[in-house]
Formats: C-alpha cells, sequence, structure tokens
DNA sequence: CGCGGGTTTGATGATGCTCAAGCCCGGTGG
DNA sequence: CCACCGGGCTTGAGCATCATCAAACCCGCG
C-alpha cells in the first residue's frame, strides 16, 4: 500500500530506500467507509491526507442548506481545509468518503517535523500545491468561462471516466447547479 | 524597493543580510505603466512577478469576448499563469497593469536555480503556494457559496478600500458579472 | 416485496444578462 | 481657458438561463 505513495513520491523528488522508510514512518494508514466524514464543520482540521486508492470530497452547506462540493480527491491526491489546518481554526467544510477508500494522514505538528527533519520534503510539497493551485486556477476559469451546460460537457469530455465513477447528483453540487438541470442536460444530447 | 521583498521574506523564513544580498541578485527589478501588458494570450509565461507596489490583475477572454478577470495582485503577493510558467506552454491568460506598478521579477530558469543554490527558498515558496491555494479555496467557497449580489457586498464589507482603489467595471469583471448589473447592486442600497 | 435514494419530467418564476440610450466627468487639444 | 471627446457609470425594458417545487419513476437492497 506504502508502495503507491513512494512510487509517487518517486515523480517530484529523488530518495533513498532507507530514507523512505524514515518518511513513511510519520504517516499513518486509514481506511474509512462511503460517507464516512473525516472532517465536519466547526471542527478544527488536523490531519492533512493523501489518497491511496478511493475517492473524497471537500464540501461545505450553502445559507440555502445544500451542499456544494469544491473538491474531489482521488487515487495521488492531497485533501485537507488548508485555513483550519494552518492555524488551527474552526472549519467551514466537510470532508467526506465518496467511496470507501485508503488514506495516509499526517497531523499537522508531525508534517512541520517531517519538513524540518526532511528539507527534500520542502520541496516535494512545494511541488504538490504549485500543483494544486494551478488545478484551481483553471477550475476558477472554468467556471466563469463556461456557461453552466457548457460546463458539464467540458467535464464529460475531459474526464469521462471520472464522471462515471460518480452519482450524479455530485456531479451536480461540484458544478454548482441542481441534479434536476443536470438531467435536463444530459436529456438534450441524447435527442 | 527591495526593502519591501526583504521585509516579507522575513515574515516566512530567516535569512541573513548576506544570504538576501546574493537571493536578490536572482531578481529584476521593472517598472510598467498603467494599461500595460506582462503576458498576452498566447505567449509563453516566462516569469514569475512579485508585486512591490501597485496592482495587476489576470484575466482572459471568454467565447463571447467579454474580459473575465480571475486574479488581482497588490503589495506583496506574486503573480504568474502557473501552467504555462511550469511547462512552458501558451497561456490563455493576460497579465496587466490595473495601476503603475514596481515588480520584481524572475524567469523560471533563474528560479530553478534559486530553489537550487538557497534550499530554504523552497521552504518560501511552499509557503507561498499555500497561501495562495488556501486564498483560491475560499474563492470558490464564495463564488459557489454566495449569490452576486451577497458576493460583492462580501467584498464591499471585507475589503472596502481595495474596493475604493480598483474601478468598478474590474470588480465586476472580477465577481463574474456585467458593469450593468453591478450598478444596480450599488443603487439598490442606497435607495 | 416494499422501501428509499437517486434520477427524470414539467410548470412556474427569479436572478442576472443584453441592448440601447443618456449622463457625468476628467483629460486633451485648440 | 474653454470645448469637446470618450471612457466609465447609470437606467430601464425585454429576455435567457437556471432554480424551485411537486410528482412520478426506476432500481438496488434489505
Amino acid at each position: 500500500m506504502q508502495d503507491l505513495f513512494k512510487a509517487h513520491l518517486n515523480k517530484f523528488i529523488m530518495i533513498t530506500d532507507t530514507e523512505f522508510e524514515a518518511i513513511s514512518s510519520f504517516f499513518t494508514i486509514i481506511s474509512v467507509k462511503k460517507k464516512q466524514n473525516l472532517l465536519t464543520e466547526g471542527a478544527i482540521c488536523r490531519s492533512h491526507y493523501f489518497v491511496l486508492q478511493g475517492c473524497l470530497r471537500k464540501f461545505f452547506i450553502n445559507e440555502k442548506g445544500v451542499e456544494q462540493t469544491t473538491e474531489f480527491a482521488i487515487e495521488n491526491w492531497w485533501v485537507t481545509d488548508h485555513i483550519s489546518y494552518e492555524h488551527r481554526r474552526p472549519s467551514e467544510f466537510f470532508i467526506q468518503a465518496v467511496e470507501p477508500a485508503h488514506l495516509l494522514m499526517i497531523t499537522k505538528d508531525k508534517q512541520d517535523e517531517l519538513l524540518q527533519a526532511h528539507p527534500t520534503m520542502e520541496r516535494y510539497f512545494r511541488f504538490i500545491y504549485q500543483r494544486a493551485y494551478a488545478a484551481a486556477q483553471m477550475r476558477t476559469k472554468y467556471i466563469f468561462g463556461l456557461s453552466k451546460e457548457a460546463f458539464y460537457h467540458h467535464l464529460n469530455n475531459h474526464y469521462p471516466e471520472f464522471v462515471q465513477r460518480i452519482p450524479q447528483y455530485l456531479i451536480a453540487s461540484y458544478l454548482g447547479f441542481t441534479p434536476e438541470y443536470l438531467s435536463e442536460i444530459r436529456a438534450k444530447k441524447n435527442s
């Protein structure tokens, strides 16, 4: 299971087997069931999660009481509420398993220690945040640049296997519209 | 002018005066005039910019031909098109001065050298990207969580001096709606 | 077999856009 | 110093996109 993480790390930095042993001792492997929450609104997000297998999502409840998904995390992605994690403030988000999942988990204190002890991990996380930030930039571009209908088709064309994998009401929640409207869009295409 | 950058750096990492000298030699100071472009669509974004003074914005042109602003950069913020910068691909964005500005500039090659020569800067940029990513997450939350009207009021309440500083049509462009609608919202409040 | 979560369908309505026109005001040239 | 020009802001009428609400349907699971 750890091998997945090692292969992932090696895409960004060079590390020896012995160093990997040391690094991986900072993490804990956990398994979660479908719909299980790793973080709920109001709690302080104490951990950073790496998806070995499965799928998580981050969402919040808007003023109308509707769940709005802001982010999915599948294999080889990290997820946390960065504001809450970094400043130890109550979170405005939930993090929940969409599918049963296997995760690596690290607390903020442990991560600080890890970065102290293994400066090469500063470089690794610099890459990770840079990648995540770039992805967020593109998402913002699509949100503003495309109509809701075009946004759905864009997602469907670029990540068909992902759209297959996830229930429709969560796709709608991620794209920021209602399941009813998504259903209408799909009906239009098939006619 | 460099002192501004030094003070900024010291908020994240400890560096000596001599190390700062070495680090700052990797950067170039440039000045730009209002409306001057630092990046245009189709070009490869070769530099990363740090705002010492003034204001920049990043935008793209949507399918209707309208400029959509995705990001502002004021004092102590970095800006680039991360996708283009990192992968040396043609950019889909423009970067333009909103106000006359003084900037630090560094090319990708120089930044790579800098990170190689001064590993402490890996830590610095890890913080910078982490902060930028967290900010992007919150922006996404507001985009989806608030109506357009509420989104404007939120910005106006939290950053009144910023809303003052920037022309209204750019605020509208940043919030993703038309200047006409912004005008309507403002009229409503004052009645 | 029945229940319940997820998807579909359709009628109605609000939010926010488009287009067109007028206004305000600061800058520039004569 | 004045006149005009043009960019930005405002106003209003009509309209498109997408939400809301209610009901029916489908199907996997207990």
